[in-house]
DNA sequence: TCTGGGGTCCTAGGACCC
DNA sequence: TCTGGGGTCCTAGGACCC
């Protein structure tokens, strides 16, 4: 017995570009490209042009050369994307949501309320055009996993649902690039083994696939070949990190600039941090060297913060380290995030979260300068404990 | 193809504790 | 003096997803 295809993948289409053609009418039938640099998200006209989300900016204009290109309006996208879940939980509970675009809904419980899992799946897709103005596809099936591909297959602006019997014969066909974790590096592994489709995968025995893809990897694919999900829909799944990053183009980059711009990552990490009344206890700085090549220095407190100003000392104490490094090789990306995150009100309140304590700075700061030599670190200590560091992005008050 | 910005999960070695 | 095995945390890197 297989069970009740019961799962609905909501995902919408070309999100970014459509809520562009949903706010401008005169968008709207034609290619529209939002993002300069790189595409984020390109309409179904620029599609069927061959633009591709993560395709260079250059490329596709030479690709799509009537394409609008838009600048990225975030606040639009999250606004649209909070109606749109809006609509998700008046339909059931049980939402869970994947990115902004996208969501799982189980609505096994709702037929006598609501109808069958197909009657609702409908029903969603009219209202989410009728209240949101946007286009939404969904899948329908037994497992999480499937409902994706279901959706994703039935795109755009379509409904897929997968009945229990049918499953093998929707999935083993398709390419193993299909598969939920199968990216770039994983399928052309499989490929050198000769298996391209997921019907071929199904074939071997677990442990083969575990051999070729590693233990993980090999098991989580394999079962899902294998038509295996056990997952259920997680309501209670909550964000585990907060990151942002700026790309910073080729030329070189003053050691003075840098600081400003990691002022600035961490001042809107730190904002987001209080907002949602989080607290995080590990700092990660992301770097790009000039060569494209990525690293990251992190450095984890005993004693979570919200505080931006223990963050930002933390942030440029590795940045300092790694100055040298970025002098010699150029950098072309810098980030940080934020992780191993709580609920601000679970933090024991007989512990003090006010990292402005010289005593506690000290104690992470001669960590750091153990492990990346201290005339760096103490360097951006001093930068940290400056009264006069507070540049007018940062108010006094927090 | 000259490459954005936001995330998740897994692996592996070393430190440290029992 | 040399030697266990297990568990957890930290750091760094990598694959993958939208």
């Amino acid at each position: 017995m297989r069970g009740e295809a019961t799962v609905l993948h909501a995902d919408l289409d070309a999100f970014y570009a459509s809520v562009e053609q949903r706010d401008a009418p005169e968008l709207r039938g034609r290619p529209v490209i939002v993002g300069g640099g790189v595409v984020l998200a390109a309409s179904y006209e620029a599609k069927a042009r061959g633009v591709r989300t993560a395709m260079g900016g250059r490329q596709a204009r030479e690709i799509c050369p009537d394409a609008v290109v838009v600048t990225p309006r975030m606040d639009a996208y999250s606004a649209a994307s909070k109606e749109v879940f809006a609509i998700f939980r008046d339909i059931t509970p049980l939402v869970e949501g994947l990115s902004i675009d996208e969501a799982f809904l189980e609505v096994g419980g709702l037929r006598r309320l609501a109808g069958t899992p197909e009657q609702i799946a409908v029903r969603l897709r009219e209202r989410v055009r009728a209240e949101a103005g946007l286009a939404i596809s969904v899948g329908v099936a037994r497992t999480k996993f499937l409902a994706k591909v279901a959706s994703a297959v039935s795109k755009p602006d379509g409904l897929m649902i997968v009945e229990p019997e049918r499953e093998e014969e929707f999935l083993l066909p398709l390419p193993v690039e299909r598969l939920w974790g199968v990216g770039a590096v994983t399928a052309e592994k499989l490929h050198r083994y000769g298996i391209r489709t997921v019907g071929e995968l199904a074939e071997l025995e677990a442990a083969t696939a575990e051999r070729m893809l590693g233990k993980a990897t090999g098991a989580h694919v394999h079962a899902l070949a294998r038509l295996r999900d056990p997952r259920p829909v997680d309501t209670t799944r909550r964000r585990g990190s907060v990151g942002s990053q700026r790309a910073l183009g080729k030329h070189p980059r003053s050691a003075e600039e840098l600081d400003l711009i990691l002022t600035q990552i961490v001042d809107r990490l730190a904002r987001r941090l209080r907002g949602g009344d989080r607290v995080c206890r590990t700092v990660v700085l992301r770097l790009r060297f000039g060569d494209f090549t990525k690293v990251t220095r992190s450095h984890s407190l005993r004693m979570p913060t919200d505080r931006t100003a223990v963050v930002l000392t933390m942030a440029r104490a590795l940045l300092a380290a790694a100055l040298p490094e970025i002098a010699d090789r150029g950098i072309s990306l810098l980030g940080v995030s934020l992780s191993q995150l709580d609920r601000a009100d679970r933090v024991q309140p007989e512990l003090p979260i006010d990292w402005g304590d010289e005593a506690r700075l000290d104690g992470v700061l001669d960590t750091l300068s153990d492990r990346y030599g201290a005339s760096s670190v103490s360097r951006a200590a001093q930068l940290g404990r400056d009264p006069g560091w507070s540049s007018p992005i940062l108010p006094e008050h927090e």
